[in-house]
DNA sequence: TCATTAATGCACTTCCATTGCATTTGTTTT
DNA sequence: AAAACAAATGCAATGGAAGTGCATTAATGA
């Protein structure tokens, strides 16, 4: 079991107290969180240093980006399996239209999808809307 | 064969010059069009005109939105047998990453997608990215 | 024609994403 | 350990898109 330090490193992210405390946040968190929410837990930080952080984490595949049509970009940590920098990445995301969480739902494949002749698909995002488990028992 | 006077009036619509103008350009574009595409090819025209004109045809089922995780909302027509305002609609949407369009595929259903015990899906939003057949022989 | 209602245009506002630059902090080298 | 370097942080500002309030203009209906 790596520490998270060792993760970072890892990754060739440099290890600093801002990068450990956002992860840990992240890890906290089961559903995928937007910038404002971490902004909101770190009152102390400054918004730059935040979405740095997170572009940083993106970018060495800690976290990938979450378009759930709520307009808003979210983020979550990317876990074992996601290959979210590869093609084809048929990993499908849940928003629940009354909590407004997105959570990543890494278990349920998507099937292939076609595409028209001529097309060549690299990449699919699959969100379903509804509500959640927390509140479908409205 | 209705006229698109006709097809105003019979959703409710005010038929005004710029609501047919705007109408045409939906039709002689086969892809999705931002905002911006349509303040482009209307510059006499006010945004807020434009704005609130796609608005009212998305209200009245004349256009429906579509998020194709470019970040800016786009809108198309609504095609014979575009069910967007039902649920459950499983209508795809295929976004280029050379040339950026969105072109809805309305031919190609989605199988039903399977959410976990406790999830109530009421809707779905599927864009596959990678190259449309224009884009595809690089 | 007059009165009513809706459409248009202008000016703002808000919200999120993003960047430039100066400062601070953390590494590395001598 | 000090100097030199590079990267991280914080502040200020920008840009783009979405949306709203209000006055004006145009269209409908009595």
């Amino acid at each position: 079991m790596k520490t998270i330090e060792e993760l970072l490193e890892s990754k060739n992210i440099r290890v600093t107290a801002m990068r450990l405390l956002i992860y840990k946040f992240l890890v906290e968190k089961d559903v995928a969180v937007t910038l404002s929410d971490i902004e909101n837990a770190f009152e102390k930080s400054d918004r730059t240093t935040l979405y740095r952080t997170i572009k940083t984490f993106e970018e060495k595949g800690i976290v990938h980006q979450i378009d759930d049509g709520t307009g808003i970009t979210k983020y979550a940590l990317c876990e074992k399996g996601c290959n979210c920098e590869i093609e084809n990445d048929l990993h499908l995301h849940f928003h629940c239209n009354n909590c407004n969480e997105t959570v990543c739902l890494t278990a349920h494949k998507i099937p292939q999808i076609k595409v028209p002749d001529g097309f060549v698909a690299e990449n699919v995002n699959l969100v379903v809307k509804g509500f959640c488990d927390k509140c479908s028992g409205h």
